[in-house]
DNA sequence: TTTATTTATCGTAATATTGCAATATAATAA
DNA sequence: TTATTATATTGCAATATTACGATAAATAAA
């Protein structure tokens, strides 16, 4: 099949699988690091920083854009990319609620 | 292709695609979910907790327990499983650290 | 031993992802 | 207008993922 079946799941469950599943790829990591690294947006760089071709990175810019890990405006011939903080936001929260979970019932079985 | 460049990219990257890439999936965090808000470990149940096939319940925690976030102990014919710590404290050290490394640069661009 | 119960594995179909060459698009420069 | 430059889109091949029926394996109960 290949289909997830997000109509399941509740739309919180979907929304943190979907930045999850963003991030669930090195090269996108890479590349947030990249624009986390530089103190401004980058516009261009990214593709002489990646060992992928541009096509392939186009694509990786599309999925991290579309699931709120960055954001872009054109500038001239190139597009500035930069972090976009909602997302991580999200996943800081996500995780730092679970801490507090597991803090609390004191995770001790198996 | 459908092969990803793994070679590329450092092994902290890498190792944090590979725990994003299996919470990039509603069922598995709908699993965590329900681990999270019982107070023990639990042995069966999540088959009747989802609204997948058993199979495919085994399989996706199959890839929770391999991206070290959920663990497994052998209780008579059941199986007993319960949250991880150890995953999600390296997803929360590096979201904490992102939004550090944001507070810093006071991201205006864009 | 036989029978249930529980979870894992196999096999397979449908769909998704990854990567890139080729090409398109859009803005600037000559 | 005609390059040039930067990024996006298309099309496609290779591989991965998702889901589940069928079946296997392993333990417990009768």
């Amino acid at each position: 099949m290949g289909l997830t079946k997000t109509e399941h799941f509740t739309d919180k469950q979907n929304a943190i699988a979907t930045i999850a599943k963003a991030l669930g790829h090195p090269a996108r990591i890479a590349i947030l690091e990249y624009l986390l690294k530089v103190d401004n947006c980058i516009c261009g760089d990214i593709v002489n920083e990646l060992p992928l071709a541009q096509p392939t990175i186009s694509q990786h810019l599309k999925e991290l854009k579309s699931a709120g890990l960055i954001k872009g405006s054109i500038d001239g011939t190139s597009i500035c990319y930069c972090i976009d903080e909602k997302g991580f936001e999200k996943m800081q929260n996500y995780f730092a609620n679970i801490s507090l979970k597991l803090n609390k019932k004191n995770n001790k079985c198996c």
